[in-house]
DNA sequence: ACTAGATCGTTGGACAGCCCAACGATAGGG
DNA sequence: CCCTATCGTTGGGCTGTCCAACGATCTAGT
């Protein structure tokens, strides 16, 4: 009878982890005057990443659907974003309806202040696995979560 | 300065994906009734399991800490679990302002079910990786998760 | 023995994240 | 030209998490 400390799907347990990082996250960024000052939230930097790293300026409806995060929630982050000269918000002439988000030079340089903290808090949770296992459990969740994501937008099987 | 496609860690990711799996786990509970009918909610099985795989009837306090749940929302949920039958809380003798936790039969057997459900969303959740890679991922992420259960709670330093 | 401080479980409230319903503005089809 | 669908936005509700304070109980100092 052994005590199987951990059972077979840890599911609970590691949305348990993520509230946790995300908790160390905004602990983190509580200490950075330059975030504090935009009234920065975790989520915000989700967003500023996913609008860098896209290819084109993308609309806040996909942006959303990528994301996972709900359009209403989306505008308050991009208000915060925009606010502080992290993005901006320009109609798309071919539909006036959307909005094609594009990110500043400024926000560039705040996703890699962002990449530090996030860097420390990483440390914080992964820095008890050795080097090598810490590489591969990051590569497989990268793995997990952009299948998600593509699953989620661009994934969708057209009619 | 590599283009980093995937973020080098996946901080705010990962906190994301367990959002998810505890949205799924409480959807896919949702249609079990005698969950719905108890009133549980997903805290509960965290509970559950710990107490019935903790050596000794833990008292709320220790509960807290291994599973990082504040002591006042343990409350509610022993309350749920209790009123199903799961638990039952008496009174420690050698300290009579401590409870010791225990399991019954019936928490053990609605311990099955739960896991039943989570391998169900799990399977949601990992089902994208092969099933090598899936059980590498499981099992870094189990050793991540016992790491900080036994820093916050047995890492303690006794004087 | 008696008091002072610490600990345990409990209550109540504050706060953020997530989701849904509904609304004006705009685009596309009959 | 009208009807429907989509986009961004507003508002509200629900849940999870955290913090402050309280009575009951244990422990330590005298």
């Amino acid at each position: 009878m052994e005590p199987q400390v951990a059972d077979a799907p840890p599911v609970l347990a590691l949305a348990r982890l993520g509230a946790v990082m995300r908790r160390a996250f905004s602990v983190r960024m509580a200490e950075e005057a330059w975030a504090v000052d935009a009234g920065l939230r975790p989520g915000c930097f989700s967003v500023l990443r996913a609008v860098a790293t896209g290819a084109t300026a993308p609309s806040q409806r996909a942006l959303g659907d990528q994301l996972g995060i709900d359009p209403s929630d989306l505008v308050g982050l991009l208000d915060v974003l925009e606010a502080a000269g992290y993005v901006e918000r320009r109609r798309d002439p071919a539909d006036r309806r959307r909005y094609a988000v594009e990110v500043t030079d400024e926000g560039r340089h705040a996703i890699e202040q962002f990449e530090g903290v996030a860097a420390t808090v990483a440390d914080d949770v992964f820095g008890v696995l050795p080097r090598q296992d810490r590489q591969t459990l990051e590569d497989l969740l990268v793995r997990v979560i952009t299948a998600h994501e593509e699953g989620a937008a661009g994934g969708g099987s057209p009619p």
